[in-house]
DNA sequence: TTGACATATTCCCATATAGGCATGTATATT
DNA sequence: AATATACATGCCTATATGGGAATATGTCAA
């Protein structure tokens, strides 16, 4: 079996850097396609593209305006991703773990190669 | 260019569910890889590279005892994601966002294919 | 209708995956 | 030393990716 799709959930939708620039991006107001490619840079093509796998996953909404396309994020499909690291946070947050964590994590500087 | 490594961070890592059920599992106590196998009921070997993903991005530290291998989760490396997550928390708690969701959702339908 | 503008889609390709299976390596036991 | 146990690693394959370039689609303007 390969890698799961881009397009398969929220989780592999936002492993992309680029999208979740686009997602700050289009979070605080919508905006056509051109000036997201004149924000970050990219190709024309290229921010179809990842507009088209964040759409599928619902992490944006589109509404046509024109012949221009307003993309803007939907938190709301980010939320899941949110709730499942909070059950972490409890662990970073005690300062007794935090102790131990720096202790170890010299011990495996030998031990993770690369 | 193809899609980044599952092992250049934090992000393409967790976007494999097996890996966040492993980080779950070892969360609250380390178990040898076996208890992983057991637990997940997935292949050994599987298991291995999964595990060996998470330790390369740090979200799993090891420690050897005897001929088994004690892992758990190492939550800090989780919060990065929490981070960016928790930027999007505002734009779903607020009451008036989310009713204006709802209608705009239905239009979508229409528009999001597949 | 023709043309310009904004965006989407298609084709091509190098690259990395996850699982299955076999095998290698390290440690403990006898 | 020989064997069993616990993991790790290597090999193979189907599959999806993201970028680049070219082209298609849709909308407005004259």
């Amino acid at each position: 079996m390969a890698r799961a799709r881009t397009t398969s959930d929220a989780f592999n939708a936002v492993a992309e850097p680029r999208r979740r620039e686009i997602l700050d991006y289009l979070a605080l107001a919508e905006r056509p396609v051109g000036d997201i490619v004149a924000s970050l840079g990219l190709e024309q093509p290229s921010v179809s593209k990842h507009l088209g796998v964040l759409r599928k996953v619902g992490l944006v909404r589109v509404r046509r305006h024109g012949r221009h396309m307003l993309y803007r994020t939907n938190a709301e499909a980010i939320r899941p991703l949110h709730e499942w690291t909070k059950e972490f946070e409890r662990f970073w947050t005690h300062q007794l773990t935090r102790v131990k964590e720096r202790a170890e994590a010299k011990s495996q500087e030998r031990t993770t190669t690369e």
